[in-house]
DNA sequence: CCCCAGGCGTCCA
DNA sequence: TGGACGCATGGG
């Protein structure tokens, strides 16, 4: 079992940790605040930093586009890389703005709103992907940090996957849903968090554990 | 003290 | 093209 099912997978963990509910957002432009602001930064320190802006009612792009740098700096440094993400996220708050809000950009195909969202700095696959699913609702699997090691670790991709790989098997396997992609996703993450920790062997009652193929069971 | 966290851009061979 | 490195705070 060298593949195993990726649905069986899901109902898995779906039955083991019941519904996560994410994104931990109110609104699609919080998602987008908050998909820049977590990159390689622990979801507790994005927290501190969104209340800041929640509670200066900051919390908006077109808001957001018209700070001073050194304030934004102020409001999101717990989330750390003050300074890089200060601007990056005023640089995006403002092209989204510029184009009309995300209910303009909205009308793009998934494809042209993905190669769109490329283009802004700061903004990667994963990034990329976290909006287009859970400000948009477009039916894009994230792959993140914890779904490779998941994945590399159980043997279900090669040691050296990258992202896309990662994704084609997910899009290949799976039927195209956002809601499930959704789940799927945040199912994967409190996975990751409770019971695959680089450097730690895995967890006994990981529930994933019949999914991990034993020496000679090939 | 250490390592890690829901990445990305840059630089250099 | 791919591997190192910088970015920064906060928690275990």
């Amino acid at each position: 079992m060298s593949s195993p099912c990726l649905t069986e997978v899901f109902q898995t963990l779906r039955t083991a940790f019941g519904p996560q509910r994410w994104w931990p957002a109110e609104t699609p432009e919080e998602v987008v605040i908050g998909a820049l602001l977590t990159q390689n930064t622990a979801w507790s320190n994005v927290e501190k930093a969104i209340a800041n802006l929640r509670c200066a009612r900051l919390l908006e792009l077109e808001k957001i586009a018209g700070l001073e740098p050194e304030t934004l700096e102020e409001l999101i440094r717990p989330s750390g890389y003050f300074r890089q993400k200060s601007r990056r996220l005023k640089n995006l708050a403002a092209t989204i703005t510029a184009a009309g809000g995300l209910e303009q950009l909205a009308s793009l195909s998934t494809r042209k709103l993905r190669q769109w969202l490329l283009e802004r700095n700061g903004v990667g696959p994963e990034t990329a992907d976290s909006i287009l699913l859970y400000a948009f609702e477009r039916p894009v699997f994230v792959i993140d940090a914890y779904t490779l090691r998941i994945c590399q670790r159980h043997n279900w991709l090669a040691q050296d996957a990258g992202y896309a790989e990662a994704q084609a098997r997910f899009h290949r396997e799976l039927k195209k849903d956002a809601a499930l992609f959704n789940e799927y996703h945040a199912l994967l993450v409190r996975t990751g968090k409770d019971y695959c920790r680089p450097h730690r062997p895995a967890c006994r009652e990981c529930p994933l554990g019949r999914f991990t193929p034993h020496p000679g069971s090939e």
